[in-house]
DNA sequence: AGGAAGATCTACT
DNA sequence: GTAGATCTTCCTA
């Protein structure tokens, strides 16, 4: 079993390489002493200021400024009454982050099943508003470290053979012409299935 | 201080 | 497929 974490250089890449990548990697989420996992499989890109569906579109603000900074820290931020999970990821000098919009489920499945009111495993972490309800993710884990193995939240490598589809990113009022949002074909996880 | 927007989810037809 | 719930943050006054 693979137990560490990636590194900070994973994150100092260009925003969409570090989404596509991280797709089939291992989201470990520990909580009370349990480890709640899953394996990433949807991913968006976010940049800054070139782009109109990012938060950080309209310059730096208190809740947004972690987009500026350290790559590998995570950025958590409301939408209606649910938290989005973000990874910091830019090169040296950019400004951009990737939000994990959907997990395949791998252990703590009972914990995440209590954490919501839904009987479909299927149903748990299918969404970005859904996974961090499953996972106990919310604003005190904004700023943590995902590169720190053993810490709160933390990625892990895997290995596991995937094909990666791409898409225009959900729910985004005005996208950019390019597909960022990325995910694994097939997989019954997913948000959406295409 | 108040109103509006939003990278959503659930329930219902 | 569509409406409504509901909460954090921002913008204007």
């Amino acid at each position: 079993m693979t137990q560490e974490a990636l590194q900070r250089d994973f994150y100092e890449r260009n925003t969409k390489a570090v989404a596509r990548d991280l797709l089939g990697k291992r989201l470990v989420r520990r909580l009370e002493g349990e480890a709640l996992e899953g394996i990433i499989v949807e991913t968006e890109a976010y940049y800054g200021l070139r782009d109109p569906a990012s938060r950080a579109y309209s310059g730096v603000k208190e809740y947004n400024r972690l987009m500026w900074g350290e790559p590998g820290r995570v950025f958590i931020y409301n939408v209606h009454r649910y938290w989005m999970l973000n990874v910091v990821a830019h090169e040296p000098g950019d400004v951009g982050a990737v939000l994990i919009r959907a997990l395949e489920p791998t252990a703590g499945i009972d914990v995440m099943l209590a954490n919501r009111s839904v009987p479909e495993t299927r149903e748990l972490t299918s969404g970005p508003g859904k996974l961090t309800m499953a996972l106990g993710i919310d604003k005190r884990l904004h700023e943590a470290d995902v590169t720190e193995g053993g810490g709160r939240v933390y990625i892990a490598s895997e290995v596991r053979e995937i094909e990666v589809g791409t898409s225009h990113r959900i729910g985004v009022t005005t996208d950019l012409p390019e597909e960022l949002r990325f995910y694994v074909r097939g997989n019954p996880y997913l948000s959406r299935r295409r």
